[in-house]
RNA sequence: GCACCCUUAGCUCAGUGGCAGAGCGUUCCGUUCACAUCGGAAAGGCCGCAGGUUCGAUCCCUGCAGGGUGCACCA
């Protein structure tokens, strides 16, 4: 019988043991329905690197709601659980760690820092399991993965050299987004335009004038530029003019190339090809005529090279003194005090870029990027919300190549090793002698795009064959280019199949005034810590009621403590149910009166509902709708009609008055399973109904 | 600059080509009843603005305004 009150804390914790005991969250354990076909999620991986947000708490939810559903219908349900290594972002967590001891990593030797960084996330790894669980997570743990397991990584090595051997993968100097803070090379992806002010100086180069903001690039000025069709400098394309430099004379060669916008500043530019992207593509346009890189920024930021006495300065103080040397010399036109402009900086430290050249290895994505586009134009993979597609296809098709190398040691080691001009790509070393390993790891993205088939052990392993493609790919919005249209290209390139058939984009976690949730702005809610106080089952309510695909999650304190409310309320309409059967019922035949079947057939149609509404991921639908009919219509309606039957003299009134009751407590505690789990299969388990299994793997 | 989204009750959000919805909040009433972690009731709306399509538009189309996000970029 159901104590007087609903305790989380009492119930949590002993039904987790029992479903985990019982084997259910592993599929071979699990009958197949004729029929139908394996049921397969694999988890978006939680980096190591901390405690779980509300953000995986989310993830945990909706995806445990599609494993319960879809197990309760008899499939083969995999929900494949796992961790990331989570490269970079590990990186800078630990150097915040180390910074924090009074020590850093580039002082360090790679062996005792990987140890260090390996124990750091193994136990991590560890307590984020636990956190997992006590969240309900119904996930396969006997099939759990990590992304450095010796077998993901064999299959990565496979991976780069099949792309190496493709022509996909290849190694060039290129000028690269590179954080003077981190020291390594940033994707595209990784790099956050922020809006800023600064001073635009006008710069005398001779008879020509150049606008810029970069006065201490200007030491690797290889040119100056200007369009072709620009007829203020028609006669001086081709010629060489003399100018005067900070250091003294200088002459430059006057090119032209369509890349110049003559509207913008004087229409004249200074060519630096080691320190800005677009200048370096002019010099290769212009390879014959003019010079190359001439670096003069180095790694950390610093002047470097033929820079005088500005030698060995931060680029910030540098471009003071260089504007005051410029002033004396004559050659400072005017100075734009507030320029508006973006500038890149890096996602993690919000550190200014430094476009450096650097080799790097790269993937050319236009012919992956193709067959991603097809797959979702024809229909194979649906994107929940439909919408989101439009911004995947317009990231794909203007895709540029994809730096995969990071200078960094957390991470998969590159398999490329370098002899003189010779490189070699592959699993095991090369033969011979002589051969240096590229100290560079993966771009962590990279390992990831292969999740969905090295977790399932592709190309042999049996799960492979049974559960791929997967069903569904289930993450936030803020990761659709970076992981999800990265999946499908590998996905399509490795296997030739699709990844898995649909993807849900949920939103990011907001406050009740809309506000993202950070530690700075003391509004963060901890998963676990609530969970704690109000049960896990009205933590993963809260998360889903009101929120549609695509679009933000709201969510507070108050209204965890609303579902709170109805757990209770749960447990005491089914506490009511319980208490009112009596042994005799159950050799009594009921007869349900018009009013009874009228109580079921409306059941049945809000059954229907649910499950279409959850075979459409209209989670925010099929928990409203289950909600509401278990408060209003059951507790509220149909228990209270049934009071005055239930202590009729009668015992076939009585008995069918609990009977119905009985009935659709059974039926509602389904349909409320996959969303509140705990408290469902703790009332579950103390009705006595015929063949009862546990609720996790009961009929639907 | 280009793209995508949002604008509905005090707040946060659902929703539908046919009388406008939920949660929270507010106000009032109610505790020997499964439940005060509750029950009952009420107040509260030009569904951003202007056109169009339609018998009928909050919903579909066009434009505008405000807000958000993504991508790219001019030195």
């Amino acid at each position: 019988m159901l104590e007087k009150n609903y305790d989380p804390k009492l119930v949590e914790n002993k039904i987790y043991d029992l479903w985990e005991r019982s084997g259910f969250f592993n599929p071979d354990n699990l009958i197949q329905k004729k029929n139908t076909k394996p049921f397969t999620i694999i988890m978006p991986p939680p980096n190591a690197n901390g405690a779980l947000h509300l953000g995986h708490a989310v993830f945990v939810t909706l995806e445990d709601i599609l494993a319960r559903f879809y197990r309760m219908r008899g499939r083969k349900t995999l929900w494949l659980p796992g961790a990331d290594h989570a490269g970079f972002e590990t990186q800078v967590v630990f150097d915040k760690k180390l910074d924090k001891e009074g020590r850093n990593r580039f002082k360090m030797g790679r062996e005792e820092l990987w140890k260090e960084i390996w124990d750091f996330t193994q136990s991590n790894k560890k307590i984020m399991e636990g956190q997992l669980r006590k969240l309900g997570t119904s996930c396969d743990w006997s099939r759990e993965k990590f992304t450095l397991d010796p077998d993901i990584i064999s299959g990565v090595y496979k991976t780069f050299q099949k792309l190496y051997d493709d022509g996909l993968a290849y190694r060039d100097v290129r000028v690269v987004n590179w954080c003077p803070k981190h020291r390594t090379a940033l994707s595209d992806l990784e790099v956050k335009y922020v809006e800023r002010e600064d001073p635009l100086y006008y710069i005398k180069y001779g008879p020509l004038t150049i606008a810029t903001v970069r006065p201490e690039t200007k030491f690797g000025d290889t040119a100056l530029a200007v369009n072709p069709g620009d007829e203020r400098y028609k006669n001086y394309i081709g010629k060489t003019i003399d100018a005067v430099g900070v250091l003294g004379p200088l002459k430059f060669k006057v090119i032209s190339d369509e890349a110049i916008d003559p509207k913008f500043g004087t229409g004249v530019v200074k060519v630096t090809p080691a320190h800005d992207a677009t200048d370096f593509e002019i010099w290769q346009r212009h390879k014959d005529e003019i010079a190359g890189p001439k670096v003069v920024i180095d790694e950390g930021g610093r002047l470097i090279g033929e820079v005088g006495e500005f030698k060995g300065l931060k680029v910030a103080e540098a471009r003071e003194k260089i504007a005051l040397k410029m002033k004396e010399v004559g050659i400072l036109e005017k100075i734009e005090p507030n320029y508006k402009h973006q500038i890149a900086t890096c996602y993690k430290c919000g550190s200014t870029l430094e476009p450096i050249p650097k080799p790097q290895w790269f993937i050319k994505m236009k012919p992956l990027a193709e067959k991603a586009i097809k797959a979702v134009q024809s229909g194979k993979i649906k994107f929940y919300p439909d919408r989101s597609k439009k911004v995947y296809f317009h990231w794909l098709k203007n895709i540029k190549d994809w730096n995969i190398s990071r200078q960094i040691v957390w991470g998969i080691r590159i398999p490329a090793w370098f002899r003189g001009e010779e490189i070699f790509v592959g699993e095991e070393n090369p033969p011979g002698e002589g051969w240096v390993q590229d100290p560079d790891v993966f771009d962590t993205w990279f390992s990831s795009s292969q999740w969905p088939f090295l977790t399932l052990g592709y190309p042999k392993g049996s799960d492979f064959k049974k559960f791929y493609p997967t069903d569904v790919m289930e993450t936030g919005y803020d990761i659709l280019f970076f992981w999800v249209a990265r999946m499908i290209m590998m996905g399509l390139y490795r296997t030739g199949k699709i990844p898995f058939k649909s993807v849900y984009l949920h939103g990011l976690v907001r406050d009740k005034d809309r506000q993202k949730m950070s530690k700075s702005k003391g509004n963060v809610i901890d998963p676990l810590g609530v969970a704690e106080i109000y049960g896990t089952d009205a933590v993963r309510m809260a998360l889903v009621v009101g929120g549609t695909a695509g679009n933000d999650i709201v969510i507070s304190e108050e209204k965890i403590r609303g579902y709170r409310n109805f757990s209770t309320k749960i447990w005491n309409a089914s506490r009511f149910v319980l208490i009112n059967n009596k042994p005799e019922f159950k050799k009594i035949k009921t007869k349900f009166s018009k009013d009874d079947k009228k109580n079921l057939t409306d059941l049945k149609k809000i059954k229907s509902q649910v499950t279409k509404h959850l075979e459409n991921f209209e989670f925010h639908l099929a928990s409203e709708k289950i909600y509401h009919y278990f408060w209003h219509n059951f507790a509220d309606k149909i228990i209270e009609t049934s009071k005055p039957r239930l202590k009729s003299d009668k015992v076939i009134e009585s008995a069918t008055a609990y009977k119905l009751l009985e009935t659709i407590l059974v039926e509602s505690l389904k349909m409320l399973h996959p969303f509140m789990p705990f408290v469902t299969e703790e009332i579950y388990g103390n009705i006595d109904v015929k063949n009862k299994k546990m609720l996790i793997v009961t009929s639907w």
